[in-house]
DNA sequence: ATTTTCAGTGAACGACTGTACACTCAATCT
DNA sequence: AGATTGAGTGTACAGTCGTTCACTGAAAAT
């Protein structure tokens, strides 16, 4: 066994398996191995960590030999860089989505939260990195996904202060005010990844009740 | 060498180097060393996550040879929910004092974002500890954590309760605005660990106007 | 048709892990 | 004074880990 099989990612994914294996360029096979090879380690990182990675496990994972893993990166570090920049593109295209979505604010917050919660559980072990990450990491990677959390927060900020309530605060106050709901927000995301699918709806209720209690006290803040 | 500067834990910590090395009962000299497997492998834990934790590195650091470590310990799960158990005890000890500190509710948001402060600095690997393994951890060690602050959430519930504003919540409410608040100050509890301590200040501000922010809209919620 | 390229192979390395076992020797008990 | 206990020691084992190296063989380039 050379080729059969190969990349099959623990299952009955691959299709013709004894019929011509399809007609495959070199370039497509090694993307191919690639992505299985990053695939395995988002699923082994989202499980017992970026510290917890195993190089041999990756590569069964992949359906290749150990050693083949170094045809498509150098070293450990550069697969962790790797999954870091796919999973904060992941996040960064979720907010955007938020962000750009509904136009009339006439239920802005029943929006947002509905994006959150679609994105995480199309991406959840993208999440289940991030979150790992930023608290149970080290290093490199945490400080990394920190300052990314930061510049999104400032980007929500500056987002926040186009509304009605918020054009007079100042950007202290605003920084503030974004800075409570990513927080609240993160923890909305934890919840969602630890609870089983099925209670998806109240925790999403819980999360609304939450952003509208906030706002409910935007009109009554005195700016500093 | 067989006593003399054990325990030392790197570092002039010891007392009585050359001189009469304390007249210390065995029991005392068990406790001792049993002390100092626990320092080792909390700063060890707090600074590369409980999984990272290394039986050598540990007994070296409390300088011990290895295979004494299972003189007091079974193994390094007894370890590990040991380590839990006091990490959890001192951050129980925390909510306490802050719950009976003030009585006056004159400024009882200052007071708390102070006393959960001078807590975190006194007490930083156990904080660095907890936040670590409750996001970054795996399987038994996560959900314990997850499960504490659930409940610390609920008590957390049962004292708003009995603030002026909040007798007429439903307990749901009550559980949601105190979700909100535990979140928020688990996020301040996070900065303050990763800033340089010069910064404590701005920090415990921002978690005040936080606090005031949410209490803020309480007046103005519609009970569900 | 021949040469070149290179993804994937398999053995071997040195360093690390947790744990088991037989040992020493001073504090404690009888 | 003598026997017992038990914290700490040193060696050894089987298992991981990331990485290196020379190799094979089919696809791509000539």
């Amino acid at each position: 066994m050379t080729r059969a099989d190969v990349n099959g990612v623990t299952g009955p994914a691959d299709v013709c398996s004894t019929a011509m294996t399809a007609p495959e360029t070199r370039n497509e096979r090694k993307e191919r191995t690639r992505r299985a090879l990053l695939d395995a380690a988002l699923r082994q990182a989202s499980e017992r960590g970026f510290a917890g990675l195993s190089l041999r496990e990756i590569a069964k994972q992949a359906g290749v030999v150990p050693t083949a893993f170094y045809r498509h990166f150098e070293s450990m570090d550069e697969l962790g860089v790797t999954l870091v920049e796919e999973s904060m593109r992941a996040l960064r295209t979720m907010i955007r989505g938020a962000r750009n979505a509904p136009g009339g604010s006439a239920d802005l917050i029943r929006a947002s939260v509905r994006t959150l919660s679609e994105h995480v559980r199309s991406h959840e072990e993208h999440y289940w990195f991030l979150v790992r990450e930023r608290y149970g990491g080290t290093g490199a990677v945490r400080q990394t996904i920190g300052v990314e959390l930061k510049l999104l927060t400032g980007e929500l900020a500056v987002d926040l202060a186009r509304f009605d309530g918020l054009r007079t605060w100042s950007t202290e106050d605003l920084r503030m005010l974004a800075d409570l709901i990513v927080s609240a927000m993160l923890a909305t995301v934890m919840e969602l990844l630890e609870a089983r699918p099925g209670s998806d709806a109240e925790i999403l209720a819980a999360a609304e009740r939450k952003l509208r209690l906030i706002f409910l006290g935007v009109p009554h803040w005195r700016s500093t």
